[in-house]
DNA sequence: CTGTTAGCGCCTTCAC
DNA sequence: GTGAAGGCGCTAACAG
């Protein structure tokens, strides 16, 4: 390492101007009770000796980091990328740094980050839980200390802060009844960990759209997976194996969705003349497929935006904390195929 | 804000045993130095009185704050998601803090970035530039002052640190050898931004594929876009206006050449018997398109976590800076339709 | 409008 | 093995 030269401190620069390191300190942040003129020499003697902000001592005399942090269970997911940009550009905007890091769906990681996060300083926190979240003690110690805690997607509700979230209930209602209408009476739901708010959600909707029209819900059209590419194919095996065929599906996701339909697709099955299908997420999979997938539309980076608005928002004292968790729009996008056969 | 209880300082804990707050500060750190007995009891009591550590003074005195930054042009794509995931991982493990910012393909916000990340005193950073990026001045003064800066993906060659990459001019004259193989002999390249290493290294190995196999390569056939879905469709109907349609298209990524085939799929033209297509990158959605896309396998992960280690490793130096840059593994994967007709 | 003073909480000499 | 002292660089009182 070849840190030959000095960092340039602010008492360099007063020593310089022969002023006080003080007067430099409110000239370099636009303090308005320091002269124009003054503030003007100071800024420009500063680059002209290279000065650069040392953060470090900044944020420990003003006990704030100016940093945002997010605990997300897994950042390699198209949904999640989308929340991370929009969080991010919000985030940047309004001149906080982002902290970034992935529980990977286990409690025990969630804990140790969000200790970390603490004990970083951060001036907020933006979490989507694991599946194995059973509780938020361990966000009590910043709620307690004052730092704001907002939970998105994933949610916890607690009474200080509000949720950032769509309404999956009337989501999967809605995809449910859309197969209804369309002819489907057999009707499946494929769905993920029956711990989280948005899987449990999804599926009550897509039972009460079942009760609601007069059909009959047995616990085994209800198949619980991970909600991934190997799950659909199990699951269109374990269709293929039944004694009668489902004439509908309803998945939480759309890659469990697609994965499903070309697994029966292979094995002769048309869609959605033999099974109609529904998806969640609006994945750029469901263009792809043939036929496309009938979706939910919800945006992500609108997600990510709304909840680091929140945050900064409360954080400036722009805007008063929303007293009631924020139900974001979603939409059920019908597709059909786009190829002329 | 509620900040009724005060921090818990070392004085504190110093103050509640007896001793000096010199000797709680190395019974933290567990120091050698401290007797066993009294480590634990400062442990212990540290523990009892909701001691947490307060990074902003350990960063201050120790002039590290223990994060590592990421730049990068976009978070939103399946790619970038992996490789910060792969990123993160390492990071975390190694026990740093991780900042991330997008440039949003702006060379203006990138140099900003880079500013607030020195700023910050981040130990080191990982950086993909934009398109738009055409030196790299701004990361200058990080090196002059022994902060690493690793390239990954979109590099810069400089002498200081090595570059992460794929070999994609190898990579683009295996997809475009494949495609002669199968019988093309009319072929197009969809490419990218022509300033950035990635796409005209792509764009290089396509054309000594060409030049190899007795090809004559016509300027006219080099399509730059932007490699968007929208792009894909305006390259079909550009093609299917031409007077003879080309029987190969190797695209620089899955996402155009997959909307590209769609589009002349619907205007009925059959793909692979009239144009053959390779992509880059091994998105789902190559899986998902009919007939499947052969196309490059590299790993976004992997990418992160080798930059990511190779900069750890040198910060603990455990390791010592590799000389050279990091080739990572890319693989054409040959595909063909998974559906019986 | 500017200067003086006094820490923020921690860690690292240097003593003993 | 432990303590005392000093300072990282900045900013927030408090004066004037």
């Amino acid at each position: 390492m070849n840190k030959k030269e000095k960092e340039v401190t602010i008492y360099d620069i007063a020593k310089k101007l022969n002023i006080s390191a003080s007067t430099v300190s409110r000239g370099l942040n636009n303090d308005v009770t320091v002269k124009k003129e003054t503030q003007k020499k100071v800024q420009s003697v500063a680059k002209q000796m290279g000065y650069r902000l040392n953060s470090l001592a900044s944020n420990l005399r003003s006990k704030k980091s100016n940093t945002i942090g997010v605990i997300v269970p897994r950042l390699n997911s198209n949904f999640m990328a989308d929340v991370i940009a929009g969080i991010e550009k919000v985030v940047n905007e309004g001149g906080y740094n982002l902290i970034i890091s992935q529980s990977l769906e286990t409690m025990e990681k969630e804990i140790i980050n969000t200790e970390t996060m603490f004990n970083n300083r951060v001036d907020g926190l933006l979490v989507s839980t694991t599946y194995n979240t059973n509780n938020i003690d361990h966000f009590e110690a910043l709620i307690k200390k004052g730092v704001p805690v907002i939970f998105f997607d994933r949610v916890f509700d607690h009474t200080e802060w509000p949720t950032i979230r769509i309404d999956n209930f009337k989501a999967a209602y809605d995809a449910t009844s859309h197969l209804i209408k369309q002819g489907s009476k057999n009707l499946f739901h494929i769905s993920g960990n029956q711990t989280t708010n948005v899987y449990t959600d999804r599926f009550k909707g897509f039972k009460q759209a079942l009760i609601d029209h007069h059909i009959i819900f047995d616990e085994a059209n209800l198949l619980v997976t991970d909600l991934s590419t190997g799950s659909g194919e199990d699951v269109a095996n374990y269709m293929l194996a039944l004694p009668k065929l489902p004439d509908g599906v309803f998945s939480a996701n759309d890659q469990c969705a697609v994965s499903c339909m070309q697994s029966l697709q292979k094995a002769g099955i048309k869609i959605p003349k033999d099974i109609a299908f529904v998806g969640f997420n609006n994945d750029t999979i469901t263009k792809v497929i043939e036929p496309n997938l009938s979706t939910i539309d919800y945006k992500g980076s609108e997600m990510g935006e709304v909840a680091a608005r929140v945050l900064i928002n409360h954080l400036n004292g722009t805007d008063i904390k929303p007293a009631h968790s924020i139900i974001l729009r979603s939409e059920l996008l019908i597709r059909e195929s786009s190829l002329r056969n």
